[in-house]
DNA sequence: ATAGTTCATCGTATATTTGCGATGAACTAA
DNA sequence: TTAGTTCATCGCAAATATACGATGAACTAT
């Protein structure tokens, strides 16, 4: 959008964590993650028969897990097989961890 | 949205993890947690001065925060004071640890 | 060549997110 | 009472996200 005046600039962390963090937003695509996760390798688009929505909606979705580099595909005709992405998942996973364990322990007196 | 026709039901720590990761979404609402997280003890809308975002808007963001559970507010006439909910933070901690956690190792062939 | 399979992409409709200013609620200070 | 402060909420506009069916690209099999 960016209709903000002051154009406000993210660090390169809050900016991928972000991005990462949006990819994981949306239930299905966690469950997608899960799915390939659980693999002892690759998957395919059985995630069409598995998964009771549209093949242009899972295909979407994979796309945007893509884009975030959380999966990767390899074409291997007719199919299509994808995985996770297990370099940029153990960054993400650095990340999160990174920015959950930079809370102080010692509690405040709200709430 | 939902308008799938198949009513695709998905686990309670699936929609849990989306959930908090939708509200990690956005770079200002990360930025805005490690604002409360590195504070020794709780802040106020001194995010307002800090960060170059209309008021109402911050608000909104705090509000998205509030009802994901990550921070807990406290009015303190004239002021509300924000912190973590170190509980859920605790939570949420634990659940991404879990989820990219979830992942096998080995390698596969894609990509 | 013809038909079938697998998948991405386009176009469309609707819902949600994001941002702003304006306003109002709640409280304090004078 | 009258201002002033702090914050949430409303209403609006624009951008994104989500879902679908339809179509097309790439390849296989016959």
């Amino acid at each position: 959008m960016q209709r903000t005046l002051t154009t406000l600039d993210y660090t390169v962390g809050e900016e991928a964590l972000a991005s990462i963090a949006k990819a994981l937003a949306h239930p299905v695509r966690i469950r997608i993650l899960k799915l390939l996760a659980g693999e002892t390798c690759c998957f395919t688009g059985e995630l069409t028969e598995i998964i009771p929505m549209a093949q242009s909606t899972i295909s979407q979705h994979l796309k945007s897990l893509l884009e975030a580099g959380l999966i990767q595909g390899e074409i291997n005709p007719p199919k299509v097989k994808y995985c996770i992405n297990r370099e940029r998942w153990q960054m993400a996973r650095e990340q999160f961890s990174e920015f959950f364990g930079s809370a102080s322990t010692s509690g405040c007196d709200c709430g």
